[in-house]
DNA sequence: CGACTTTGACCGGCGC
DNA sequence: GCGCCGGTCAAAGTCG
């Protein structure tokens, strides 16, 4: 739980459904055009991520931490930087006929962060397709919803502005892709980006 | 024409 | 039991 989340450039590698890995921040453009600015990180199901996430900008990130993270292990990226990492997410479900589903610790883990950029959406390499919209209680700004569109990948995102400080948007990452970023697969095909030992 | 977004409705969980 | 709230669905609209 120590590895930075750009060096994690093979997501598809990861036998185990409950590794807790970062977001998957790949695409150098996008990556630039942002100021990370939370990163926190914790094992407890209870934590609310994006209270946690939206907590006051005038935290510092180990502040967050401490207050957030029951023992959990903890990365810093930056000064004042902070990304919640929940590895067991409890969510109930609905399916189309209306049943409901408990599916307790499937999704694989939870990642929410907070940077600071104009962009509502950040290109994170993955193809994401909305599909919902929702105004949140204690908050102006409205939270998106987003599912990676890639067939079979159940990985979901929520993507809202800061309540206190609307230059910040809170990302939540929910499950792992069971796939490569499609900016990956164009990173490894590139000669002058190849691992090649000198 | 297919993929994506928008948006109101619906549903379950939870607190009171 | 009831109402509020967050999350999801799905039909209609939009765009390339």
């Amino acid at each position: 739980m120590a590895s930075f989340p750009y060096e994690d450039s093979n997501p598809n590698a990861n036998p185990n459904p409950n590794y807790t890995h970062f977001p998957p921040i790949l695409d150098p453009a996008s990556f630039f055009d942002f100021k990370l600015s939370d990163f926190l990180i914790f094992d407890d199901d209870d934590i609310n991520i994006d209270q946690a996430a939206s907590s006051s900008p005038s935290m510092t990130s180990s502040e967050k931490i401490t207050g957030v993270d029951s023992g959990g292990s903890s990365t810093i990226i930056d000064s004042g930087s902070s990304i919640v990492v929940s590895s067991g997410a409890s969510k109930s479900i609905r399916s189309k006929n209306g049943e409901n589903k408990k599916r307790k610790g499937e999704m694989g883990c939870r990642v929410a962060f907070r940077t600071k950029t104009e962009k509502e959406i950040m290109d994170d390499g993955y193809k994401w397709r909305k599909y919902g919209k929702k105004s949140v209680k204690n908050s102006p700004n409205p939270r998106n919803y987003y599912k990676c569109s890639s067939e079979g990948c159940n990985v979901k995102k929520k993507v809202e502005r800061d309540r206190e400080d609307a230059s910040y948007v809170i990302t939540t990452y929910e499950g792992v892709h069971n796939h490569e970023s499609p900016f990956v697969v164009y990173y490894n095909q590139m000669p002058s980006f190849t691992s090649t030992p000198t």
